[in-house]
DNA sequence: ATCGAGTGTTTACATGCGTAATCGAAGTCG
DNA sequence: CGACTTCGATTACGCATGTAAACACTCGAT
């Protein structure tokens, strides 16, 4: 699933900041976003304002009035940004073999027993 | 192992191109690299200059001199590099936790049946 | 001694990003 | 009706980046 509909646009971090607010409460006001991130970020309402519109250039967020506002939602799926980005490093990084930023990951123990357990399930799971 | 010798200077993708050079073939000269690259990223002697002395700055090159030229080479490591930028990939998406990232992988079948084998192999290694 | 080839250094310039102030239209309260 | 508040839109501005030309210096060949 999930079908390559890049539009060629890049998502900065902060905008991608942005985008995780849309992802988690779907539509809502710039206001909303702000409230969401403004104290965590340390940003000011006219940041997320202009990361909006950006956003929106971008075709990553569509807007719908709401009485005199907007309502943004996000137009590109969490999981397509999060596999394009994965797929990215990967490429970059690993020749596109997954398998040696695993052994990256477990080298720099960054894996967790926890993920480790996981990790065996889901190696299970697709064994099937 | 490998401790966080962040020097806070974040090298870019172009740079990035020149380190996985000078990772290749350790001391090299600014030709030496264009060489290598030139061609393929379709960038000007100039351009490589430039980005070395980027790195230069940014220490993460080193220089030597070699009669009336340079010659250059890494001084940070590329599994440190590597290692940094996976980590952050796994903290900026998927909370730090590296398994969800496996299962992003799984899923947008990134994964090649190769990839699967060896996983297992690490892990069973890891296991003991 | 001179001229050209090769090198590092300096300067350039457009674009993108982070961060925000300001502007203009449109309601809201008094 | 007029002041105040709210939004989105426009403009701003400095730093990073990609990409490179111009400059200065020096070695080797005429």
């Amino acid at each position: 699933m999930s079908r390559r509909k890049d539009t060629g646009e890049r998502i900065s971090d902060a905008e991608h900041a942005i985008m995780e607010v849309l992802w988690d409460k779907n539509p809502v006001s710039a206001t909303d976003v702000c409230d969401a991130i403004c104290d965590e970020r340390d940003w000011s309402i006219a940041t997320v304002k202009t990361l909006l519109s950006r956003l929106v250039q971008k075709e990553a967020v569509g807007t719908e009035p709401d009485g005199r506002k907007f309502l943004y939602r996000p137009l590109i799926e969490r999981s397509d940004y999060v596999g394009g980005e994965s797929r990215r490093l990967v490429d970059r990084l690993f020749g596109g073999r997954a398998a040696p930023l695993f052994a990256q990951l477990a080298e720099s123990e960054a894996l967790t027993d926890d993920d480790l357990a996981e990790i065996e399930a889901l190696l299970r799971e697709m064994r099937k």
